[in-house]
DNA sequence: ATGGTCGGCAACCGA
């Protein structure tokens, strides 16, 4: 089973790059985040024309989550639970059994804003959502933008970045608490080299040139469904050497 | 304390 994870920012934008990329690596499952899209525009055809179940959840201009699948999907949460009315940036779906929870997590603007306080609130909630509703010995997916880099060789700059928003102290302890609930950072599983980035601001010069980069997407699993993973790869999308911007698209395989 | 850029959407907001 191959799982991917992209954040798309904005689906109608780039559903061509989602769609060719889906044609090459025939993903079993891929979770999108940044749709920004209202429900009512969400290219559903688009996706069932190539035999994919969609389920998501979305808004104008603003976050939006979303699960494709080959399979069809059961149990679909929308946000944190039934009574959750903002529910833009996490979705969960059950494929084969197997419960798939694709976040995006606030990206929390500066460690001093209001914003921040939010995004590890949010990052609580959801240790909430685990603890309350799963079980880390059975099979379990967290995938998507967690929006934090989880260790030094996961930033381009460790020292000049420890404190700032996504790779910051506050974030990295949440983080750790959700892992010692029972999740494994699959890719770190396979891949122990350094300068793995998922993403580049934008707003950085040449940033992909300039190795200026972040590993905040992730794919982690429960240790029952880790263990059964095959391996974990970043695919570096063609139009970011034309365009060297954006999150890359980060692939798992899993045995069945 | 976030901007040199994007995308959405129509003046700026959020990343």
């Amino acid at each position: 089973m191959k799982v991917g994870t992209f954040n798309v920012n904005s689906i109608r934008a780039r559903l061509k790059i989602v769609l060719d990329w889906m044609k090459k690596e025939s993903p079993d499952v891929l979770c999108l985040q940044e749709t920004k899209v209202p429900d009512k525009d969400f290219p559903v055809k688009a996706f069932e024309d190539m035999n994919y179940y969609s389920v998501f959840r979305g808004e104008k201009a603003y976050n939006g989550v979303a699960i494709l699948s080959k399979l069809p999907m059961e149990d679909v949460k929308i946000g944190f639970d039934e009574y959750e009315s903002e529910g833009t940036r996490i979705i969960t779906a059950s494929i084969k059994k197997i419960p798939v929870v694709n976040t995006y997590v606030p990206q929390g603007f500066h460690p001093l804003s209001e914003e921040f306080r939010e995004k590890l609130d949010w990052l609580q909630r959801l240790y909430c959502y685990f603890a309350e509703i799963f079980d880390p010995k059975q099979p379990l997916l967290w995938v998507g933008d967690f929006n934090i880099a989880p260790a030094p060789m996961d930033v381009y700059d460790p020292k000049f970045l420890l404190g700032q928003v996504g790779y910051h102290p506050d974030e990295h302890a949440n983080l750790q608490r959700l892992k010692d609930w029972g999740f494994v950072d699959v890719f770190r599983l396979h891949n122990h080299e350094p300068e793995q980035y998922t993403f580049w601001d934008y707003r950085e010069r040449n940033a992909v040139k300039r190795r200026m980069g972040w590993r905040i997407d992730h794919i982690w699993a429960t240790r029952p469904l880790a263990e059964k993973s095959i391996g974990v790869w970043i695919d570096i999308d063609q139009r970011l050497k034309e365009k060297p911007s954006d999150h890359t698209f980060v692939i798992a395989e899993f045995e069945k």
